[in-house]
Order: structure tokens, then sequence, then C-alpha cells
DNA sequence: GGCAACTCCGACCGCGTTGGTAGGATTGAG
DNA sequence: CTCAATCCTACCAACGCGGTCGGAGTTGCC
């Protein structure tokens, strides 16, 4: 599983406010309101909006009739921002680390006598599909996606034919 | 994190078999060469070379000499065969449930209120994102990849630029 | 002022998975 | 026979995930 709940949750959370923001006179959200109206549970939900504030992605009004409304237009919201506010890092090993001076990926055995870890060009590869597929997608796609239905779907996402890469019996 | 050390071990392993099965007379390998050679646990390589064995994607001879060769040549092993008998299956959320039928992915929740669940967009696009790595990568582009340095890394990688994707202080 | 509705914050906790280890049974070459 | 290898099952510590609880701070409204 490459997300927890927490990404679940968040991107739910973040296409509610989504919608209430496209209204003249943006409310706050409570997040009670959200809590209901997504089934999800509420003191975890607390949490979860924490990090999105701390990303400066949403701003929250306190007491009475507060809530939390989104910082910026939906269009400006990249979801790569998002799933870095809520799950940390999207690195396909935890042998992938950072060169904090360069930003450089790069791996922890890299000196396997002579021949360079090999595994390396698979795992970039599949975090690059990961980036690309962020980074190209913002939260009012996602907005859109929910009232239009299933359209869409298919712009880029190449849905395997042949392999259903289903949930094996384990 | 995507992956877990089932997968960096297991792949580790078949690129060590694929270095071998170039050979004129290929020999089996013994675990215990490999997990010599790349400095890993030898009772957790059984365990994981088993999951491969399950797969075809190794064949074994037991006995004093014996070992592991590949089942086919790399050129034939797709990363997403490997992935799959090593890690269960890929997909990004736990609500995303095979129609063992129609081998098509939906998502549990799908009858929120006339809105279909919105995020399911995002994550069709990014498991999409990963599929396509692992198909387009093949056993021999890793034992290349190992042989010839880092040649090879941008093939179709997209490397961010602008987004270091860095792990996090968490 | 006081209450109710919110946001905020830290501690706690059960559970499943991950990453190993231990120990032995089986098989085959020399 | 003996040694080297695969095989197989059980066991275990540590960690992260998903979630709860209780309380403290803030603000609109009567």
């Amino acid at each position: 599983m490459i997300f927890t709940t927490k990404a679940e949750y968040g991107v739910r959370l973040l296409v509610e406010l989504g919608r209430q923001s496209r209204q003249p006179r943006p409310q706050p959200v409570s997040l009670k309101v959200i809590a209901e109206s997504e089934s999800l549970p509420l003191a975890y939900l607390e949490r979860i909006v924490a990090l999105l504030k701390k990303a400066e992605l949403v701003e929250s009004t306190r007491g009475a009739h507060g809530g939390y409304r989104l910082a910026r237009a939906p269009e400006d919201i990249r979801m790569d921002e998002v799933v870095l506010a809520l799950e940390g890092a999207v690195a396909p090993m935890t042998c992938f680390v950072d060169d904090s001076d360069t930003g450089r990926v790069l791996c922890n055995h890299e000196e396997d006598k002579g021949h360079g870890c090999a595994t390396k060009l698979l795992w970039m590869r599949v975090q690059g599909g990961v980036v690309r597929a962020l980074q190209g997608t913002t939260l009012a796609d996602l907005v859109a996606f929910g009232e239009h239905g299933a359209a869409g779907l298919d712009g880029g996402t190449a849905r395997p034919e042949d392999a259903p890469i289903a949930v094996p019996s384990s």
C-alpha cells in the first residue's frame, strides 16, 4: 500500500473545502460538518488538518462559527504538496535518503564493489511515475471530477488492460 | 514508503542471478553466496526467494552444490511480476479492491451522495504511474544498469527538477 | 458574563505488519 | 556417511497506523 488513510482523509477534506470555496461568500467549514458529511472520525481529522495547516494549505478561524478554508485557489494546490504534507514524503524505499545539499536522491549502498546498486534504476522510475501523477493533478481537478462523475479518468492514466494488478489472496 | 525490503532484497537477488545467467554454463547460485555478496541475512533471503519460486520466476536444485537460477531470460522478466510476487500487490489505497469478475479497480465508498469518491481520480493516476514504470522495466535493464553505471537513468524517468521530494524532518 | 461551538494539543493504546531469528527436516553430490 | 544446500514452521521485538480521550484556549451570541 502506497498511501495511508492520512492521505485519503486529507484529500477528501480538501475536496470538501474546495467545493465551499467556490461560493460567493465562502464561510469557514467546521470539522464537525466534514466529519459527518464524509463519515470520518472527528478527533482523527483534527490531527490530519493540523498537518495541512502547518503546510499552509488551509487557514483556520477559531471560536464559534469558526472552521477551515483553503489558503489558495484549488487550481493552485498541487497534489504533490498535499501528499508531502500528509504522508511526509514519497520515496519508494527506505534506502532513499536526501543529500540535503544538492537535493538529489541517492541510495545507501552505492559502493557495492564496482557496480552501483542495480535496483536504483527501478525505484527512480517508480518514484518518477508517482511524482509526475501527483504534480499533474490539482485540487480543482478532483473537485471537478467529483461533480461530473467518471469523466477524465483516462487522461494520462492508462489503466493496465492486461494486468489486473488485483489484490491477491494474501 | 512504497516498497518494503522484500522488494529490495528480492530484486537484488534476481539481479545477482541475472548476472550468472549470462555465462555459458550457468550453474545454480546458492543463497549463501548471494547473502555474503550483498550483505543480506541468509535466513531472511530464504523466505524471500520462496516467494519468487512460488511465482515461477526462479527454479531451484536441492542438495549439495544446489542453488537457484532464473526460470526465464532476464529480458522476459518484467518488474510488475516481480513486485507482485514479493509485495503482494500495488494498490495506492486500502479502499482499492478488485472486482474479481471484470478485474476493474473500484473504490469502497462510491455512493457518497451523488458525487462519487473524488479522490479516486488521484489514486488511479498514481497507480497508473507506478504500474507503467514497473511494466516498462525488465530484469535485463537492471542488470545492464548495474554494469554501465548511471547510464539510462533518465530514460523516461523525468527526475523532478524543482521538487526535491526529499525526506523531511519526520 | 456565560454558554456553546470551535480549534488546538499532547498523551495514550490496540493491532497488524515488518524484519528477522531459531531450529530442524529433507535432498543430493562426493 | 557427510556435508552442503534447499525447505518449512514457529517465534519474536519493534514500529507505524488508526483512533480515542481529556483538556485547554478562543470567539460569537444571548
